[in-house]
DNA sequence: CTACAATTAATGTATATACATCAATTGAAA
DNA sequence: TTTCAATTGATGTATATACATTAATTGTAG
């Protein structure tokens, strides 16, 4: 893959910041190409299962619609309708909310935490496989995409 | 905004992998959303305006759709709908390939190069403003996500 | 020359997304 | 208590996307 320049065989960039803008968007583009597929036998989009492992992340606790959303990557995108994706699959379910009926709390179910552990060393496995940085230049990166979002 | 540990509030990844994803798809996210909202007013999408520079890239030659799709940071979706679109907006014109009647050359129009012109000082401007990283820390990003693609 | 495979773009279709609107519930003000 | 604004989630709708299929053109093997 290379360089940026050689990816998407454009020789110049307006300036710096525009080209870190298109080496992320490619970037991104990347790695959710890969992620898609290994996600897609197991019928899943990229938003679905990251709302999964919100929702794990959450330890027995219910998280409501607002808070998911709130903790999406993609902010924009309907956490209510993933939930029903994600339910209809059975690895989540909302319960209502006593204290407050506006409220729904969705959990993530037995079936939903066991996908998550089939499929986590299989995502561990293709971001060490895609991935060619080692773990300083990891941290890294980590921390310019910390500051750059200031 | 701070550390991705604070944006999405979760307390602890996998590995850095897995961190390097997840900040990647925030950042992604966070860029992509002020984008939106600078290209919406001119009725285009972050992917129409992405083909409309790759067109001017082409400095009057035209593109075919095969060429624009190999182009495009998002390289799962469709160069033939987009092209539409801008045509339908008079943006870019299509005309038969001469030397070989299945090709389509694709060109932008003046009024495509006009509308390029009036977004991308409103464009720098807001990288400038969202982007938090000085010259040096650009192009060290930059070669890291170079280096991330192998 | 004819038949057929390869190439190229367009289209069909199901799903996802962005954004606006709606409906139910709650809390607070009059 | 009644009324009304605010909150919360669901739904409507238009557009975008992913992926498969189709249609047109070209090149080539027989």
């Amino acid at each position: 893959m290379g360089k940026i320049e050689e990816a998407i065989k454009q020789s110049e960039f307006k300036d710096s910041y525009n080209k870190v803008v298109v080496n992320l968007l490619y970037t991104h583009s990347y790695l959710v190409s890969f992620q898609t597929a290994v996600l897609k036998p197991l019928d899943l989009s990229p938003e679905q299962y990251n709302v999964l492992r919100i929702l794990r992340g959450q330890q027995g606790k219910p998280a409501t619609i607002a808070a998911i959303q709130e903790r999406m990557l993609n902010t924009m995108s309907n956490a209510s309708r993933l939930v029903d994706k994600l339910q209809a699959k059975e690895l989540v379910k909302r319960e209502e909310c006593p204290e407050n009926r506006r409220k729904v709390d969705v959990l993530i179910t037995e079936k939903g935490l066991r996908l998550l552990e089939l499929l986590e060393p299989q995502i561990a496995a293709l971001n060490k496989k895609v991935i060619h940085l080692d773990e300083a230049e990891l941290v890294h990166l980590n921390g310019l995409l910390d500051k750059l979002r200031g």
